[in-house]
Order: C-alpha cells, then sequence, then structure tokens
DNA sequence: GGTGCGCAATGAATCGATTCATTCCCCTAG
DNA sequence: CTAGGGGAATGAATCGATTCATTGCGCACC
C-alpha cells in the first residue's frame, strides 16, 4: 500500500493521526519491511561486498572495520569475503556479488592478470581496488605505497649497520611483494650496498608457519645475514619464532622489521618494529570512494586514486646491533 | 519468461535446441539472473548471517572460517558482522538481518539478558547459538565445555605445582568467562586448595592491551601468585608481554595458561599453553544444524545442543617451575 | 451557494524470477 | 481419418515495496 510506504519514507507526507495508526498496525504485526522487494525494485541492493585475501591476517580485519564503520554510517551492510588469494575463488565470489546485485565491491585482487575483474566490470557494478594500485584510470583505488614502505623498512636496517638483509617474500605474483622488494633495493643501492645484499628467503604463503620455515631456513645461510625484512608481520613473526627457539637472540644477532602493523606486531614478546599501513584508514576510503562512485547518477564521477603513505614503527626488534 | 527459468533450473525439462538457444541469448546479452527477485519469490534470501562479538579475535576468524566452508558447500553466502560485544549492534544487526530475510543467523550473543534474541525469533527465522549453550529447548546451540576448559587450564597449572593462580577475567556478563572461573575453582577445589588461591583480575575487555593492563596488575600483587590463567589468548599475549617487558621469566617466575589456542598463541616467542577450543569444527557444525532447521519444512526438526570438548595444548609458557 | 484549489489517501503499474495452468503440436492408435 | 495423449513452450499470477497518477474531501473565495 502506497500510504504506508510514504509513513516510512515520508513521513511528513502523511497526517500524524494516519502515521500514528498505520505505526500501531505495523507494531501489532510485528511487519518487517523486506529488502528483498525494495531492492528488485531500486535495482540493487544496500549491502557492499568487501572481497579481500585472508580473512586469517589482521591487516584485512581492520580493512574490514574501516570499511564497515564508513558503510554503516550510510545505512549500508557489508559483505565480508575470502578469496583466499585464489583466482577461482575470487571469480566464484564476484559471480555471487553479480547475482546479489551488491551496491559495489571493495576488492584486493588475487587474480594478477586482472581478468576476473574485466569480466566483472561488465555487469556496471562500482568496484573500488583496495592496497592495489589501478592499471588505468578507469577504476578507484586506494593503496599505500609499498615502494617506499620497503624503502623505509631496509633504509632503516642500513641506517643501523646492517650490511646484508634477508628479505623473507610472498607469493610472487603479488604486487605488493614486488614493490615492497624494488624498495629495499632502492634503500640498499642508497646506501651504496650491491643488490646482493638483499638475500630472498621465498616464501609461497603469507602466513607465520611460512615465517617458521623462512626462519630456518634463514639459519642455514652461510655467510647469514645480520638482519631480515619480511613482506608481512604474519611472516616476521614466524621467524622471530623460529629464531627464539634456536637460541638466536632479537635484535642481538639478528634484527627483524616485519610489514603490516598488526596488533600482534606490537605485542610480541620481542615488539617487532615494523611497516605500518593505514588499513582502517584504508578501508574506510576505499568505501567512501565507492560510496561516491555508487551514488553518482550522471556520470560525473571520475575515478581517483588515492596513495596512502605508510609509517616505519621502531621497537625492539631493531634496536642498534653489536 | 518461464521457459528461461526452466533452462537454468530444470534444464532436463526443455528440449536440447531451446536450451543450446536460450543459453546462447543468455550469454550474448551478459544476463546475470537477479538474487532480489529469486528471494521476493521464495521468501527468503540465500545468505546466512554470522554475528560475532569481535572479529580481531582471531578465533571469531576459524569460527567463520568453519561456517563460511558449511555455507558455501551448500550454496549459500555468509554474512559476517561483529557485534563488538555490544547489545545495541546486536539489535541492530539482528533487525538488520530481518530484512535482509537472511536464510539463518548464526550469533555468539552479546546481550547476556536474551531480549534481543527473544525479539528477533518473532521473525521466524532458525538461529543457533555459537559458544553458548541454549537456555532451553528451543534453540539449537554449539558450544564447548567451558566449565571442563577452565578446570584443564588451572589443573594442569595445579598439578605443576602452583598453589595460588590469577585469573585474568572479562566482562562479567560472558558466560563463558563465569563457566571458565567456575573450571578454575573445582580444579583448585579437586587439588584440596581454598577458593582464595585463585586471585581474580578483572578485565572489561577481552584484547591484548586489556591483557598488558592485567599483567601490570598482576606484577603488583601481594603475595605474587605463580601462575595466571588467562580467559582468551589475547588477554594472555598481552600479560606475556607484560611480564617479559618487566622481566618476570616466563615460565620460570610465573606460568601462563591461555584460552582459545589461537594461530598466536603458538607463535609467540615463549608458545603459550593453551586450551585449545575447536574453533572452524564449532562454525561447521553451527552451520550445519542451521542448514538442518532452514531446510526443514514439515517442522520436524529437533533442536539440538552440541558441546564439544576443549583440549588443554601444553607449551613452554607452563613448564614445571622451580 | 457554487466553483476551484490543494492536501491526503488510494490504486495501479513496476521490478524479475518462479510456478502452474493452459495451449500447442505432433505422433500414435483405434 | 480422427480422437486422444504426452512432451514442450507459453502466459498469467505471484511475491512486496515503491512511485506516480488519480480520486476524494474539505475549505475558502467569489
Amino acid at each position: 500500500m502506497g500510504t504506508v510506504s510514504n509513513v516510512i519514507n515520508r513521513p511528513e507526507a502523511v497526517l500524524p493521526q494516519t502515521r500514528a495508526r498505520v505505526l500501531a498496525a505495523i507494531e501489532e504485526l510485528g511487519y518487517v519491511r523486506s529488502e528483498s522487494a525494495r531492492q528488485l525494485r531500486a535495482g540493487r541492493s544496500r549491502i557492499m561486498a568487501l572481497l579481500v585475501l585472508d580473512m586469517g591476517n589482521p591487516f584485512f580485519v581492520d580493512v574490514a572495520r574501516g570499511a564497515e564503520r564508513a558503510a554503516r554510517a550510510a545505512g549500508l551492510g557489508v559483505m565480508v569475503c575470502n578469496s583466499g588469494q585464489s583466482p577461482t575463488e575470487e571469480a566464484e565470489y564476484l559471480g555471487l556479488f553479480a547475482e546479489q546485485r551488491v551496491c559495489g565491491v571493495l576488492v584486493t585482487p588475487a587474480d594478477a592478470t586482472g581478468r576476473n575483474l574485466e569480466a566483472f566490470s561488465r555487469h556496471r557494478i562500482p568496484f573500488v581496488l583496495v592496497d592495489r594500485v589501478a592499471s588505468g584510470t578507469g577504476t578507484c583505488a586506494v593503496s599505500v605505497d609499498d615502494v617506499r614502505g620497503g624503502a623505509l623498512g631496509v633504509g632503516h636496517l642500513v641506517s643501523a649497520g646492517h650490511r646484508s638483509v634477508a628479505y623473507v617474500s610472498g607469493p610472487g605474483d603479488l604486487h605488493q611483494i614486488r614493490d615492497r622488494r624494488e624498495g629495499a633495493l632502492s634503500a640498499l643501492a642508497d646506501a651504496g650496498l650491491p643488490p646482493e645484499a638483499l638475500v630472498e628467503i621465498p616464501s609461497d604463503r603469507l602466513d607465520v608457519a611460512a615465517g617458521r620455515d623462512a626462519g630456518a631456513r634463514l639459519l642455514g645461510l652461510v655467510p647469514r645475514p645480520t638482519a631480515v625484512f619480511c613482506a608481512n608481520d604474519l611472516l616476521a613473526l614466524g621467524v622471530l619464532q623460529a629464531l627464539y627457539a634456536a637460541g638466536v637472540r632479537v635484535p642481538h644477532d639478528i634484527a627483524i622489521v616485519g610489514y603490516d602493523d598488526i596488533e600482534f606486531a606490537a605485542a610480541a614478546a620481542v615488539p617487532l618494529t615494523s611497516v605500518r599501513q593505514p588499513a582502517v584508514v584504508m578501508g574506510r576510503m576505499a568505501a567512501e570512494l565507492l560510496l561516491e562512485e555508487a551514488d553518482d547518477e550522471g556520470g560525473t564521477h571520475e575515478h581517483r586514486s588515492v596513495v596512502l603513505q605508510p609509517e616505519l614503527v621502531v621497537r625492539a626488534s631493531s634496536a642498534t646491533p653489536r
């Protein structure tokens, strides 16, 4: 009924007594408006999707927090999903989002080819890249300057006197990982050190267990680097534990620098020096960009790429050696 | 059109050539079926909601993982939300779920009075309690035996010779917290120790920062307990750090036992002894119970309460003292 | 007293998938 | 040759909120 709709959406257009009568009926019947019906009419839902690489990583939990806050301020719900770095999963979720007619998608792409997103863009559902620079001007994106982050982390170690730094990396197809290495190399170059001063310890995952493995390999290196820079804090925590278990003292024998500055980095027994990413801000800004794009009726929207700056947080794990 | 619907939902009822023609058209137009419309007709959506206390706690991330896996196996999406232990937020989200006509809700109640859920139950949307025993037989629930968990943790400490144990608790209105204390007390009683042997260090949150605070207070206690049992691992990690910073050796001076056995417990420099909760299994079972209840047409569904057993995982933080 | 204006409420159309009754065709059997 | 039956496609009704055109009512002004 039209009047009921008015009572809910434009109360001022209804006589107070009618309004009261309708509200009473609503209360009595326990009526709850159906979102499906509204959605059908409106053509899109009031839900924003967030697709991240790994919900087990507190970094992404923070991104989710920021996005959720911004979305709820705008009266939207958030659906948080996990691609687990699998392009297949990612494609599946994107399909789900299209069917749901979500009002927009925040996504940290797992598929480096960009094929999934290209396919998705046909649905005319706005999306914003998170923690990834836009390839063209056709997309909004919020990212952190990973090259600078890598430079910050390794620059800090180099200026503390380290001449050989291990880099515990992650899946090579992730942009973030490559950029951080690039920054690390540039920091070495700035200090007049050769690229060989960066000893890469490859890893195919970005979790604590992978960090433990990497730590074990680090211990086997001859000569052994005096410092290690990790592509994220989960790896760093794993490395820290492996070193501790082997009786290697941090930072006395080996200094450690992580990346992300998750809560657990500061909470480690030897608090981790880490390159802080403004995760919550990133989630919030991404959501805001998305809302802007989604609310845009007249095609006036201009895609924007926001690049945030990382920040070095020095803690005990990298105190000056020797 | 009816035929299109048949092509998608009952392909065998359509002639192969017609089917091919329809599929070709679908492909050409980039057609994606609208979930809103299906939902409107079906009366409920194909999304399951999960409302947890704190997404910053890896324990709940694991629960979410388990639930998501089970839900996706059944072709459903999962919407993970965060009440932040606030009954108000909880009520808001439950309202949102009702509007969305989600097919069911998995919830770790933040509102101890049960008023929110009572109100929600009017909507006839099935829900399953997670990490909480059912109050009556009117609800499905999956929980872990927290009394037993408390007894395991403190029993372990007592049998290692500790005579005075601190209990870092959490918000007093949470069932889990009270049950774990009860178990702790029973373990003391079993060892012939008086209730006063358990020194409670109250805390109003369950995160690492609260653990640091608690650790500081623990250090000020006279006489100082020789062991501490924490209501969850985040608190334990905070306590561990506070002790480490103060130069108190773990486990030599003070032993620590946590609860949940999150990944970071094992990853700590001094790996934490912890009472493991089968979080992933809990999420999976809760989702399965919910699916069972939601699929039940004839009202044949019998509400069930599943109680899982915790398990003590002994690590370095509680090695025998003295 | 009659006409006109304006505010409020009513009713119908719409969104898109589903479902079921109906129609349509073709083939077979009487 | 026709009637009947079965398999396949069509079309209309449905879900519930929204929106807009229409109706209806009351009051004021001529």
